[in-house]
DNA sequence: CTTGACATTGACGTTACGTCATAGCTTATC
DNA sequence: GATAAGCTATGACGTAACGTCAATGTCAAG
């Protein structure tokens, strides 16, 4: 079978690109033509389409067109470590937006907070006496992530409040819902994984406090109560199905420590 | 009192940026100064100071420049919403992110579970070229913040630097013997304090930059070594107690930046 | 009066293309 | 064979927020 070629357009839609992208790889060496005519035409065949995958692989992952080309060109390119260097720049944006997402946050709060002052002291869950109880307890249990977690909590508005606690009731809805498929079905750990989301609303929980937050669902009245009225059973459901679900983030942040080692 | 004015240099010195972003900020209309001389020389005054740190607490939030226009030029500008607004795009690219690392991630654990040890590179040891990647990726990881503190450091006399490490080492020192006193302690963050103006002395580190530096001097061999040398648990401590440190200043930071908001 | 430190206005470079503008080539149709 | 539709090509400018020269003018000090 002779080779298939295509045309500037035709690999362009192939591939989920603009022919000025082809262009502008082309004129910057990380994906020439197979050939071209006499009218200057471009030609791609079967090759090209692999190389552009490629390159759109890494690309989508982040990384530069240089060094997509350096990647791609040099044979003996250390892809492992660039990729792992690549994690860590990844990581250090990541963790400089959850920043700034905070301070934005600081910021509503302190612009609306001037109107709802009073409105704000009301709010009964946590009333300043029962919320200082928390705090020791919090403390003690799991250090001071957990008192930024409430402090930051306390500093939301009345309605955020009132906002991120109904998209918390709609999983735990969801959740109460499927009970009957057990702790570790796939559908109650997904769940948990749209819960983990939604914690990081307000804090960056680690391990130990989303093992201890499971432990406190059962355990505290407060939650208790809350919890025992969406469904009975509840609490204790979620304490264990929480702690799977840590068990099997920590399981898969540790292979992938161990992968890393074995560089 | 008549009131003082500012030259750009001046102004820009005084608000961490370079003259050539006031005179950027003047052509696009977003800062424009006091007055300008015959010979077309700016001129700024106190007004300008706190309109440009108004610019700069927007522009570090994430905004683009148009919009820090609009939220500072429109009296009744909607600032809730827009915060709102950003604070959504703000978590869909760090959501973007989450999922760009564990792509890299189950990339680079596909390619280790490929290669696994038969690989050439356990025979490596750090020659030259692998080096001098080492510090080409640690100056990526830092930014241009971190080649200006090299290029700042070589700048510096033998004696000079040699003076500038020594007064570092009694800071580490101090740390190292009072570390009883727990990470938090004032005792320590005065401490810290000194190391952070001692790091001015060639570079102006960044709220990341100092966090960063705090996990270099836990997790990198090297300064692992030098630490661990002075006393054991010292790396682990610092990291705690700079972790702290910069909570604190960027607290403060933030309040400050409100306040000017408040005016 | 010269030097050095400051100021000014262009103007190009950066990243990965998008978006014209202008013009040539190919193919189908009349 | 003429024409129009559709594809192709090569510039060249625009994007965001400045960095970095280059060429040149200004000011204070020695």
């Amino acid at each position: 079978m002779d080779a298939k070629t295509y045309t500037v357009k035709q690999l362009a839609q192939l591939a989920g690109v603009t022919p000025r992208t082809l262009r502008h790889y082309d004129r910057i060496g990380l994906l020439k033509p197979a050939s071209v005519d006499e009218n200057s035409y471009r030609h791609y065949d079967e090759h090209s389409v692999l190389r552009l995958q490629q390159i759109l692989f890494f690309r989508e992952l982040g990384f530069e067109l240089d060094r997509v080309k350096a990647i791609l060109d040099q044979p003996n390119f250390d892809l492992v470590s660039a990729l792992q260097t690549h994690r860590h720049r990844l990581q250090a944006k990541q963790l400089h937006m959850q920043r700034l997402i905070r301070t934005v946050d600081a910021t509503i709060m302190h612009l609306v907070g001037e109107v709802t002052m009073s409105e704000k002291k009301m709010f009964e869950g946590f009333d300043e006496e029962k919320q200082q109880e928390y705090e020791k307890q919090a403390i003690e249990n799991w250090g001071d992530g957990a008192k930024d977690s409430i402090k930051l909590w306390n500093s939301y508005s009345r309605e955020q409040q009132e906002r991120i606690l109904a998209e918390g009731g709609k999983i735990y809805q969801t959740i109460a819902d499927q009970m009957k498929l057990g702790p570790h079905s796939p559908e109650i750990q997904a769940s948990l994984a749209q819960w983990h989301e939604h914690l990081r609303n307000f804090y960056e929980p680690t391990f130990d406090i989303l093992r201890g937050l499971g432990d406190t669902y059962n355990e505290h009245v407060d939650f208790r109560a809350t919890f025992t009225a969406i469904r009975p059973g509840l609490p204790a459901f979620l304490q264990q199905a929480i702690n799977h679900y840590v068990d099997m983030l920590e399981t898969e942040w540790l292979e992938r420590e161990l992968g890393i080692l074995k560089e």
